[in-house]
RNA sequence: GGCGCUAUAGCCAAGUGGUAAGGCGUGGGUCUGCAACACCCUGAUUCCCCGGUUCAAAUCCGGGUGGCGCCU
């Protein structure tokens, strides 16, 4: 069945909403197997402030796209796409259902929005032209580079705000590298027809605090397993690359210069959670192909798989 | 029991007679090769209550209530 898209089930939701286990109770149900869409589990080395799912989780359920990447690598969402789709189209060939279980949004949408990376010799990314642009705006001030952009792409400055730095580095970098505005990079490669038959769900709760009272827990059931003494670790490699972005690590940094408590910092942990939480709602919330479901109208796990089941069979991709 | 200080948004807090700064949290949003990033927007018809002075009071005066401190 050569022109037979691929099914694909999609989990999404916010940080602590239950997705793994969801993800792993499906591919059970359905012989599945796990596509993770997570753009901080991709790095080795942060397991536990990372959420990884552990051995005796999985529960023989094959996971990929995880620990795939060294904590110093580069890594972007292009990567994604190209080792995602190889790793769906393997799955699907053995005959099992690839379900893509992850809240990095970006990832998510680029990947099932067959948004085009093709470009990457001619575009890619230039680590020493950032890093020149970067200084250019620290020196100059954000102010500067956006009139320069204003100047070539009056489009893109306007959505653009002065004060978003990194947004205006990568359009200039899009021109400086390729003569091409960042409008017209962006419209060249829009996305395009999926190449998945998709079913997506969407996990929430209702009510917010609940949502919130799961992340503020599971921050210290993380702390009691480990997870500052792994990040102590990494600490110690200095890792300098994008996996310093991951929340708990970086949170923790005060602590082991000696200039803050661990709790404070457990709570900056927390609080950089909720927030992170808060930013993937708005971004899965405007996908209109989600089926929401609001996890706190269920009373155990058995109704949310058979709602699940029921969502699976209206969307027909099986 | 007496004396002093104090009361402004969920929290911290500026304001000392001319029509309620700011920060944090919260909520909403943006997002195309760093995305767990970066960025934007967002609350007080009213300042503990009652009365008074004044053209005008969160600001001054009197009383009440709560908090903090000191004294007996």
């Amino acid at each position: 069945m050569p022109n037979e898209k691929i099914p694909l089930l999609v989990i999404a939701g916010p940080t602590a909403s239950g997705k793994t286990a969801l993800g792993i109770a499906l591919a059970k149900e359905y012989g599945g197997e796990v596509v993770s869409a997570d753009s901080m589990q991709i790095y080795k080395g942060l397991d536990i402030a990372t959420a990884k799912p552990t051995a005796g989780e999985t529960e023989g359920v094959p996971h990929h796209m995880i620990s795939i990447a060294d904590m110093d690598a580069e890594f972007s969402v292009a990567d994604y796409v190209r080792l995602a789709k190889e790793k769906i189209a393997d799955i699907h060939g053995r005959g099992k259902l690839p379900i893509l279980v992850g809240g990095t949004g970006l990832y998510i949408n680029s990947l099932i929005d067959n948004v085009n990376f093709d470009n990457a010799d001619t575009v890619g990314n230039d680590g020493s032209l950032r890093k020149r642009l970067s200084e250019e705006a620290e020196r100059l001030g954000g102010e500067v580079l956006h009139k320069r952009l204003a100047e070539i792409d009056p489009k893109t400055a306007e959505s653009v705000p002065p004060q978003n730095v990194v947004r205006i580095v990568r359009a200039l970098e899009i021109w400086e590298l390729t003569g091409m505005k960042f409008s017209d990079y962006k419209r060249a490669n829009a996305g395009r027809v999926s190449d998945y038959r998709l079913c997506m769900i969407g996990l929430n709760f209702r009510d917010r605090d609940v949502l919130y009272g799961r992340i503020n827990k599971r921050v210290g059931i993380m702390a009691e397993n480990g997870m500052v003494e792994e990040c102590r670790a990494v600490y110690e490699n200095e890792c300098l690359g994008t996996a310093c972005q991951a929340i708990g690590y970086k949170e923790l940094i005060p602590y082991f210069k000696g200039d803050a408590d661990l709790e404070d910092c457990l709570d900056k942990i927390r609080l950089g959670s909720r927030r992170y939480a808060k930013r993937q709602l708005t971004w899965f919330r405007r996908d209109y192909r989600i089926n929401w479901i609001y996890l706190d109208d269920f009373n155990n796990f058995d109704e949310i798989i058979e709602i699940c089941k029921k969502t699976v069979a209206k969307s027909e991709i099986m």
